[in-house]
DNA sequence: GCAGACTCTGACCGATCGGTCAATTAGCGT
DNA sequence: ACGCTAATTGACCGATCGGTCAGAGTCTGC
């Protein structure tokens, strides 16, 4: 074994396989993905794909951790330094994050409830309930969770399946949703402030 | 035959097999649901399936066929009372329809890209199409196209997978949030109109 | 150049997929 | 009670599913 670290064969070829797998999971779906699929996507042989990751499970597994990692992080940050740390940058991290792992994000919100039994999936699920209650601070009314799940589920959803209606070359950069997404986002989130609770 | 419109077998079978299905497309996915295993939730067997539906993408076009319409009427009276019609009557009445019809919505929201040779889905993508006109009534920056897609997303999310977050108990009647989503939701759309386009 | 590990693949397995079909059962007009 | 139609079903089909395994190809340290 090679002890360099520059890509190793294995690490090229699992990562070719992560971001193929990762794709077809968030437009197919889970279930609805074959590993015959991902094979052919990545240019390697089914075998192979089995070879790289025990199953199935565990090949989604392996594709969507680095994001839950990535907002674990996150949240860890912002909740140890809880003086300096204001809700605004929270959200600014939290929309690169929606921005870096779209995919992840969306196969975790639209497929958690039929994947609860993974185990990277029940992180996921704690990981946004400590979320919610960051953005929220403490207030937990109706109101505030439907913020919450609209920004979230909303920004989810613009990410991935909205761009098919975005007519043909009219879709904005990166750049310009990240800006207006951080924006609108924190908007949501902090209603008019009007006087009732 | 029976004259009668009470309800038939044949009308109630379907009926029972439609709602079925459309809770296994929205949990698990078209491509992961199987016929089988809508049977066995409906109480039937599989070739029972196949007989009141062609195929299985028969089954989704039935299912998700009414709440498309409904869209599309909601839209055609908006459209052509052009006077009477306040933007905020239809907000109300999108909201009614996506709480009606919330599995539909969430089937076609996560799924439309890989469905979209479904003649029933491209019909959809017209009606959202002329939704977003007519909520953004012209204006078509980076910002509104966001905003209405983060209210529609997010709604939809809100009401299907965003439900397994709420914890236990805590979640709210559909009367709640059918109020808190008109609310939020035209307070989305409808930005604090700061001067700059 | 040889040995041993690493990577990749085709053949194969039982199970399940969507779909067809003939046969059986249930329901209704007469 | 009979006969016709509508409703339902089990047996079956080829294809594909996730997964196993033995072997071939490739690379590296010595």
């Amino acid at each position: 074994m090679p002890t360099d670290a520059r890509t190793t064969s294995r690490v090229r070829a699992a990562d070719e396989l992560k971001h193929a797998a990762l794709e077809q999971f968030a437009t197919v779906g889970f279930a609805g993905t074959s590993l015959q699929h991902i094979a052919d996507e990545a240019g390697y042989a089914k075998s192979s794909v089995l070879y790289h990751f025990a199953s199935k499970e565990a090949l989604l597994e392996a594709a969507i951790e680095p994001a839950v990692e990535g907002f674990e992080d996150v949240l860890e940050v912002f909740l140890s330094a809880r003086r300096s740390g204001r809700r605004g940058e929270l959200v600014d991290r939290v929309v690169d994050l929606l921005l870096e792992h779209r995919e992840a994000v969306h196969v975790f919100l639209t497929q958690g409830q039929s994947l609860s039994e993974l185990p990277v999936i029940a992180r996921a699920n704690v990981a946004v309930r400590r979320l919610a209650s960051a953005v929220c601070e403490e207030r937990e009314s109706v109101d505030d969770q439907v913020r919450f799940g609209i920004a979230l589920g909303g920004a989810a959803f613009l990410l991935t399946a909205g761009r098919s209606f975005a007519d043909e070359s009219t879709l904005p950069s990166d750049d310009e949703m990240r800006d207006a997404l951080r924006r609108i986002i924190a908007e949501i989130l902090t209603p008019a402030r009007t006087p009732s609770n």
